[in-house]
DNA sequence: CTAAATGCAAAGCATTTGCAAATAT
DNA sequence: ATATTTGCAAATGCTTTGCATTTAG
């Protein structure tokens, strides 16, 4: 995965803190401002949380970023990708991605809505399998 | 209805604010805390935000009210009911309640993800009737 | 070389807290 | 009568802004 590339075709010059940035959303999926701070600073002392809030708008803005937004949780940033919908383990706040087939209940809330639907945000909450166990 | 029973069946006492709050949730469904504030303020000049925050708090708490994320917008706020999904026009911010039937979703869901799920939160977007008009 | 990005400090909002006075039960 | 709630002011926390300096392309 070429991160100064995506970085480019979006319009953003491929610094040092936004290549870390990426990386870390590749590696993790999801993660919130704090975390990401808390990362990055490791690597860089003197980074400011200004730089990784100017950084998540632009990248949300140009849509390089999804903001997620996930009841009784801070909002998380994905690298966009095709829509899915997402799961949350209420114990160990986990999410993961999944890819539904959502035709029908899009049919069904267009139906019953009569209103023209481009979007949709599915979240589903429970226990992950290990925190099943336990 | 008879707010001040419902208010207390939440141990909450049936204070004018709260009544207000409760009769204001009840007759649009799903307003911010700044909207709130600012009918309240029509009928109660002395009101704090604080106050709103207050009771919105508490009232979350007891699960009289439930706080809806919608992506990008403020949070609002309804009144407790069984579960259902929500319509948001991306023009007008309109959002309406719909019921659905979710069962397949959840039951796909559950076999791509290995959770044990309990919750699902469904948002639409898109343009509701009149704004699809004009 | 130039436009954009960084980091700092200050500013701006949103939300919470502490406390005295008022109020619901 | 008592515990809760209100409203105010202050405090806290989160996010944005302005600006001088640095850096990517």
């Amino acid at each position: 995965m070429d991160y100064v590339a995506t970085l480019q075709q979006h319009q953003l010059k491929a610094t040092p803190q936004r290549i870390e940035i990426v990386d870390l959303l590749y590696k993790h999926g999801h993660i919130n401002v704090d975390d990401l701070y808390k990362f990055l600073q490791t690597k860089f002392p003197s980074l400011s949380l200004a730089t990784i809030y100017k950084n998540i708008n632009t990248m949300c803005e140009r849509h390089f970023l999804t903001e997620l937004k996930i009841p009784s949780m801070k909002n998380v940033y994905e690298l966009t990708k095709k829509e899915h919908s997402h799961v949350v383990c209420s114990q160990c706040n986990a999410i993961i991605d999944i890819t539904l087939d959502t035709s029908k209940i899009i049919e069904e809330a267009k139906s019953i809505s009569h209103y023209k639907l481009d979007k949709s945000s599915i979240i589903f909450n429970g226990f992950c399998p290990q925190c099943t166990v336990e």
